[in-house]
DNA sequence: GTGATGACGTCTT
DNA sequence: CAAGACGCCATCA
């Protein structure tokens, strides 16, 4: 098997996340269609394969910080590409998640 | 097939 | 207000 169809579904997600934004673990849950299930989406986006090109640097968690910083070379690395996109930081290292939380239409 | 793990989330103490 | 424990679902060993 490739990809089972929930993995598909999040790696879906994660790339129609728009340059800018960030999301948490939870909404990439919800739109997988498992709302209780944001430790797979975790799992599958740490699994995912680069060909993919996933930017794992706009998935934080529902707190605004840098879960995935463990895909990059540094969270310094992540949170400057962030700030590039647009992201906007707080003082206290977290994404503003007041804006820059993604709002999935459908 | 069973047990343990994991890039989280929410509740309770 | 902050820290700890439990629960959720899927995958790995």
């Amino acid at each position: 098997m490739a990809y089972s169809e929930l993995y598909r579904k999040i790696y879906e997600a994660v790339a129609r996340i728009p340059e800018g934004k960030v999301v948490t673990y939870g909404q990439i849950a919800w739109m997988a269609g498992r709302p209780r299930a944001p430790r797979v989406v975790g799992y599958a986006v740490s699994k995912a394969p680069r060909e993919l090109n996933l930017p794992c640097h706009r998935v934080v968690n529902r707190l605004g910080e840098m879960a995935p910083f463990h895909a990059f070379d540094g969270p310094e690395f992540q949170r400057f590409l962030l700030e590039e996109e647009g992201v906007i930081f707080l003082d206290n290292g977290c994404v503003d998640m007041k804006k820059s939380q993604w709002k999935p239409e459908s």
